[in-house]
DNA sequence: TCTTGGAATTTTTTT
DNA sequence: AATTCCAAGA
């Protein structure tokens, strides 16, 4: 989007429509901002503040800008920047998380934690699950760590503490949840650790029990704005109603019809009721929609209108665009993808070409992104993905972090536990156990116990050996954590383990391991302490803070043109000229749990449209008739949420593939479409597995084809590149490339008619006639 | 103590 | 298909 660039202090409300303008020049006091997708609320919110600092002369280190993703909040900062012609210096933006972070490092003798507390993801988190149910005898075959902890969670997020928990809980998994959430708490603070979730639920603790904090925090912040406010669960409301209770500066923006985290604990209500919560709060609604052409806008709008739990809301387009939306329909995984890739590729050339960057490829599982990645690699177009296997999630990089989170925190005996693993230093499971014992007995941690000869008195003496190396070894990296830089850090670290080593011994991929030990080191190199006004902290403290908080998104390039993969949960907040929404089948998009729960449905279907909503000028919505998942073919059926589409607005299409599959193998006297006639032998039973006849149950019969006969023609000369063709549907084209031989041949054909543009078909099943012009 | 091979098991979304 | 878990052997 181009927007001239006004010399800053000027027309800071040019171009803002009447409602906009009421978001930022409301005054004091509570304002909702109902903001539907692509009206402009981050303007909204970045002009606010801009006013707020520039025309009411406050402080901007009075200013809390809660923001979903960390980027979203340098974005924020970038923006205002810019209007405002300097950096606003002091303000604190960054997701509730981070803030959270923030407020507890500054308090952590309040909460039991030092400023160095180590904050756990998922995976550290389950680790330390599974060892309090080992010691509390819980089983983990009855009560999978997993759903202890998202229970925990759960009852986290939802305010509810261990011992509140234990009266509530009466289900058997409540039950035995209650026993380790119980257990769980100590656990952390001796570990001098926290949860995602503690992030939200230690400074509400906090604040609620140290009136002082309370006041502190409620005189320094005059104004409180909140992003994506229908995403907020439980903790972060009453953090908001905490801190801005009092003087009610509150600005929250939202839209209920995008709110997709429920299952996390957020609570659609915290903004249809905000009203109540809020006695006298203004109403904004921002409804007219600047991002979207018409076709994209009305199929968002008959989409969501399926709704009932909503405040109810229609996007009125406000610019031009007829491209009607296309719904593909594909063979399977690769041939959505291959399709996909294709058209991304058709629409770089012709008349209004798109970049790569303008591309975004959707989905609602991460499993997903693989076909795509496999079918972009192989045209060798760039891509980035967001999530999926997370750089912080790869195991070299793990190893290295639990070093660093041990040299910060000594305390962290779950990091001490991953490090001393790696390399193999001949200190095995028993050891490692034998020493906890040792340690608890002690009241020591782990690194504590590793450095005292006095308490190991019953161990082996390679092993005391071993284990006094190890505590020496991160000694020393903490006395050089004090002041260097965390590169320098990384580099001693991976020099004194012989860190590669060991990755040579242990065998694949160790070009890609290396390079990512590499690229480690060159972002910590990157990471430039900014303190942002926090003091005390080695640069290693604040290293580790800012990764533990990283979202996929924050690590993107954004400057990189390349096509863009993620699920819909990621691409919230974004928008792209062409969007790709892929796997629209019953069981997948919505996901077959959501069929017993109304409200799940509906949070299916915000979903879509939120992933609808992205789209600028162009949008696709594929499906395919058969996907693998967990290695077995699966037959699908269209997405529920297609047949409830009226008619006309999607212009259908087929991939070559499911075309020809159709065409050439329908039964000779059925009609030429594919509903009613019933199945016969078919590809979908026999991938999945099972025998011609039997019922897949859940789904509905597919309409008949049958497997190509295997005497198809195959025929003569080789088809060469730059051979003219015809095709029945496409009309004339030109060979561009050629793959695969026999069966399998496939050709890229350039036809004549640029809506067309190029298509891979296969040519056994094309018909293509050729020896034209 | 550590490796290895076979078996078992895949929760959907994320800070 | 891919990862993780577990038991047996080196």
């Amino acid at each position: 989007m181009t927007r001239t660039l006004a010399a800053p202090q000027e027309h800071a409300l040019a171009g803002l429509n009447p409602a906009q303008r009421a978001a930022v020049e409301h005054g004091d006091g509570p304002l909702l901002v109902l903001a539907g997708a692509g009206s402009g609320k981050t303007r909204v919110l970045t002009t606010r503040i801009v006013r707020l600092i520039r025309e009411r002369g406050v402080p901007a280190h009075r200013i809390l800008a809660v923001t979903f993703t960390n980027k979203a909040a340098g974005e924020m900062k970038e923006r205002i920047e810019r209007q405002l012609g300097e950096v606003p210096a002091g303000i604190w933006a960054g997701t509730f998380h981070s803030v959270g972070a923030r407020m507890l490092r500054a308090n952590a003798a309040l909460v039991g934690r030092t400023p160095q507390f180590t904050i756990y993801d998922e995976d550290d988190a389950l680790a330390l699950v599974k060892r309090v149910m080992e010691r509390h005898k819980v089983s983990p075959r009855e009560w999978t760590p997993r759903s202890i902890l998202s229970a925990i969670s759960g009852a986290k997020n939802a305010l509810v503490p261990p011992a509140e928990y234990e009266q509530v809980a009466r289900d058997p998994l409540g039950r035995n949840a209650a026993v380790v959430y119980r257990e769980l708490e100590p656990a952390l603070r001796a570990l001098n650790a926290v949860t995602f979730d503690d992030l939200l639920v230690l400074p509400v603790q906090l604040l609620e029990q140290h009136r002082d904090r309370l006041e502190g925090y409620r005189a320094k912040f005059a104004h409180i704005l909140v992003d994506e406010y229908q995403d907020t669960n439980r903790a972060q409301y009453r953090l908001v109603t905490l801190l801005g209770g009092a003087r009610g500066n509150v600005v929250v923006v939202g839209d209920d019809d995008q709110s997709i985290y429920g299952w996390r604990g957020a609570d659609v209500r915290n903004i249809l009721e905000f009203e109540r919560d809020f006695p006298g709060a203004a109403v904004v609604r921002l409804e007219e929609n600047y991002r979207s052409a018409p076709p994209v806008l009305a199929l968002a709008n008959a989409v969501i209108s399926e709704n009932s739990a909503r405040r109810g809301k229609v996007l009125r387009p406000t610019r031009g665009g007829d491209t009607r939306v296309v719904s593909v329909h594909a063979l399977d995984e690769r041939d959505e993808a291959e399709w996909v890739v294709g058209e991304i590729r058709a629409r770089r050339g012709g008349r209004d070409p798109v970049q790569l960057r303008d591309v975004a490829i959707l989905y609602r599982t991460n499993a997903q992104s693989r076909a795509f990645e496999e079918a972009l690699r192989s045209k060798g177009t760039p891509y980035r993905i967001v999530g999926a296997v997370r750089f912080y999630d790869r195991r070299e990089v793990r190893d290295l972090m639990a070093y660093l989170k041990l040299v910060a925190n000594p305390r962290d005996d779950e990091a001490f536990r991953r490090a001393i693993a790696v390399p193999r230093r001949g200190l095995g499971e028993a050891t490692v156990e034998l020493l906890a014992e040792l340690a608890r007995a002690a009241g020591l941690s782990l690194l504590e116990a590793a450095d005292r000869p006095d308490v190991l008195a019953g161990a082996r003496p390679a092993a005391r050996a071993a284990l006094a190396d190890f505590a020496a070894l991160v000694a020393r990296l903490r006395r050089r954590a004090a002041d260097a830089p965390v590169d320098e850090l990384l580099r001693d670290l991976v020099a004194s383990i012989n860190y590669e080593g060991f990755l040579r011994a242990d065998g694949d991929n160790v070009e890609d391991r290396l390079a990512n030990v590499a690229s480690l080191v060159d972002a910590a190199a990157e990471a430039v302490a900014d303190e942002e006004g926090e003091v005390g902290l080695t640069p290693l403290d604040h290293y580790l803070q800012r990764a533990s908080l990283a979202a996929g998104l924050d690590a993107l390039d954004p400057t990189a043109d390349a096509v863009l993969l993620m699920t819909m949960h990621n691409a919230k907040g974004l928008e792209f000229p062409m969007v790709v929404i892929s796997g629209l089948e019953d069981g997948l998009f919505p996901l077959a749990r959501a069929y017993d729960d109304p409200a799940e449905l509906e949070e299916e279907r915000r979903l879509f449209y939120v992933g609808i909503t992205r789209a600028e000028d162009r949008l696709y919505l594929t499906r395919a008739e058969q996907r693998r998942r967990n290695g077995q073919f699966l037959p699908s059926r269209k997405s529920g949420f297609l047949d409830r589409i009226p008619a006309g607005m999607l212009d259908e299409r087929a991939t070559p593939r499911a075309r020809s599959m159709g065409r050439a193998t329908l039964l000779p006297d059925g009609g030429s479409d594919v509903s009613g006639v019933p199945w016969g032998g078919n590809a979908g039973a026999r991938a999945a597995g099972r025998r011609p006849g039997q019922s897949v149950p859940g789904y509905r019969d597919l309409g008949g084809w049958k497997s190509a006969p295997e005497d198809e023609s195959q025929d003569a000369a080789a088809i060469r590149i730059g051979e003219r063709v015809r095709h029945r549907k496409f009309g004339t084209g030109t060979i561009a490339e050629v793959s695969g031989n026999g069966r399998d041949a496939k050709v890229k054909v350039d036809f004549d008619d640029e809506a067309i543009g190029r298509k891979t078909l296969v040519v056994a099943q094309a018909n293509l006639e050729r020896g034209i012009d």
